[in-house]
RNA sequence: UGGGGAGUGGUGCAAUGGUAGCACAGCGGCCUUUGGAGCCGUUGAUCCUGGUUCGAGUCCGGGCUCCCCAGCCA
């Protein structure tokens, strides 16, 4: 067994340090999802972040929503996360906790900090309450209510979970210091009056904590020795560590990393959230999303995903990864395990003009060159094929290797071809390409040794199935989509062309019975996930992602060079 | 002009005072029944400025640029 080589980041470097210093004896980290919106592949990072630590040092990994806010959750979104998290394969087993759970708790919690004299309930308005905070360089100004008695903040405390008061009119604060320049310190909020049912609690509450007062007693009561942020938290570690010592309760220590943006996309739950609701795209899961489940319905291997996120590794530095990196390692997985099929996406017709009609042979195709175990399958071969359109010129150049006048290619797993003539529509158009087969050359060998460049891929006509191709593109134009002018929205960088359907495309016949979130490669094509829409009557594939294409980059060349 | 972070090839990550390396992308070649895959080679970087040191990406001083924080969102 190869001994993989040692992950190593500054995170756990610090694992390693508090565990060698005794700071903690066990790993226990956390994901701590709010279900507002599904997952994207910004989450994937800290998943795997949380979920790899927790494996590399033989620790817990636990699942916690973070449903404080009653009015944006949905349960819908906690099924929808769940699924996706499984998908990528982190495991949280009987640890499925919600903030909600602790309810109860913190609002003791609250109480033992009134009964310190460390928080207060205060009258003010909210636009009362951001009068006083001060600014980034003003500090801000003691609230009038700052200063009541233990007795009257426990007894409003106390009313205000009762529902004795409407929505706003009373909050619970943190007493810490108004003067702070960390503005998260200026007598935080710690609990709001919301009347709204919530998705697990229903209507037993009507005084919701806010996160900061929520996510670090749930790190404590869940003894998470790491917990994993990203950066915008760093700010709110003071505060993560006030509460939890003014509580003299078990200490997490917070350790934020950076998340990263992927060119070409967004990664943040509001703006999908919008392209969703404004119809820019299908639903959470179009497979043009950025999200877990659009990956999914792409066909992207959730493996290939943890490579990527293993390669794109752990810092404080705000990024934006290329989308080059995401795909190579999807074609890195998918060429090791996507069985090949044919799939012509252009078709046009081929006649072999000697070979008997009404014939039809089986020939032999391997499944997969890259793995040998998945063996081969038998494919229909007749007089009338399909072959790719751009796969055929008139005028080929000589760096052009497939078919055109005077050429003989070969056939995939066929015969060799050698062209005879081509018929065109009054449009001009090339409608059919006759060649004739050479029988000596069965499964594509020349037993006279005679080399031709060119291997197309086809189908027979007779035999062939119809499909639906859906081809995707970038969702957006810009590298960073929201590098906008003042007074611009992001989505008018949106690529109008990011779908293109392809109705009545050819495929070979044993895709049949090929079942939905199966990915093949088709041969020279690039790889193709059948979609959940599929069904018998109407083949959907979604193209999950284009092979490396040589050809395109070497014309592109020549091109330029033409223009010189 | 408060507080907190970050600056290494085009992109991302390493180098923990001692030869600036890896991956992706790019470029060139080999090979090939996928112009795929694979293999080989190659271009290209330490924000600026002083200092400490035999030696600085790393330590110290000054500056510059970028990001986050003024929700009763998380």
């Amino acid at each position: 067994m190869t001994k993989e080589e040692e992950r190593t980041d500054f995170i756990r470097e610090f694992v390693k340090e508090d565990l060698a210093e005794g700071r903690f004896e066990e790993v226990c980290t956390r994901f701590p999802p709010e279900p507002n919106g599904y997952l994207h592949i910004g989450h994937a990072k800290a998943i795997n972040i949380n979920y790899g630590i927790a494996e590399d040092f033989g620790g817990e990994f636990n699942l916690r929503f973070d449903d404080t806010n009653p009015v944006k959750e949905e349960i819908e979104y906690v099924e929808a996360i769940k699924k996706d998290i499984r998908w990528l394969g982190a495991d949280w087993e009987d640890r499925e906790f919600y903030a909600s759970d602790y309810f109860e708790q913190l609002y003791e919690y609250a109480v033992q900090l009134i009964k310190k004299g460390k928080a207060y309930v205060d009258d003010l308005s909210a636009d009362e309450i951001r009068e006083y905070r001060g600014t980034l360089t003003e500090p801000g100004k003691n609230s009038p209510y700052r200063d009541r008695s233990v007795e009257e903040n426990l007894d409003l405390f106390e009313r205000m979970r009762a529902g004795e008061f409407p929505n706003g009119a009373r909050v619970l604060r943190a007493k810490i210091d108004m003067t702070s320049g960390n503005i998260n310190m200026r007598d935080p909020v710690m609990y709001r009056i919301l009347h709204e049912e919530h998705h697990r609690t229903g209507d037993e509450w009507c005084i919701y904590p806010m996160y900061d007062f929520a996510h670090g007693q749930s790190d404590s009561i869940e003894s998470i020795s790491h917990s994993l942020c990203d950066l915008a938290y760093e700010a709110h570690r003071p505060l993560y560590n006030w509460f939890l010592e003014e509580l003299e309760i078990f200490h997490p220590r917070q350790i934020e990393f950076a998340r990263f943006n992927l060119s070409y996309t967004v990664l943040s739950k509001r703006y999908l959230g919008r392209m969703v609701e404004e119809g820019y795209v299908d639903g959470w899961d179009d497979p043009r999303m950025p999200t877990l489940a659009g990956m999914r319905r792409r066909g992207y291997p959730p493996e290939a995903i943890r490579a990527f996120m293993d390669e794109v590794g752990i810092a404080k530095n705000e990024s934006i990864i290329d989308f080059a990196l995401l795909e190579h390692h999807i074609r890195q997985n998918l060429n090791q395990h996507a069985p090949r099929r044919m799939g012509v996406l252009n078709p046009l017709k081929v006649v072999i003009t000697n070979y008997p009609e009404g014939k039809t042979e089986m020939m032999e195709f391997v499944n997969n060159p890259e793995d040998e175990s998945a063996g081969t399958r038998m494919v229909p071969f007749s007089r009338e094929l399909y072959i790719e359109r751009e796969d055929f010129r008139e005028n080929p150049s000589k760096r052009f290797w497939r078919l055109g006048p005077g050429r003989e290619v070969r056939l995939r797993y066929g015969y060799f071809i050698k062209y005879e003539d081509h018929v065109k529509d009054e449009d001009g158009e090339v409608v059919e390409v006759h060649c004739t087969y050479d029988p000596e050359t069965r499964g594509g060998y020349a037993p006279d040794g005679r080399k031709v460049r060119g291997t197309l891929h086809w189908v027979s006509a007779a035999h062939a199935l119809d499909a639906e191709v859906r081809l995707y593109d970038r969702l957006f134009f810009m590298r960073n989509p929201l590098d906008v002018e003042e007074g611009e929205d992001f989505v008018e960088n949106m690529n109008p062309d990011s779908l293109t359907v392809l109705p009545n495309r050819k495929v070979e016949p044993s895709l049949a019975d090929a079942k939905p979130g199966e990915v093949f490669q088709f041969e020279r094509r690039g790889y193709f996930c059948v979609d959940p829409d599929s069904t018998a009557d109407n083949l959907t594939f979604n193209r999950t992602v284009t092979m490396r294409d040589t050809w395109k980059r070497i014309e592109k060349r020549l091109r330029q060079q033409k223009k010189r």
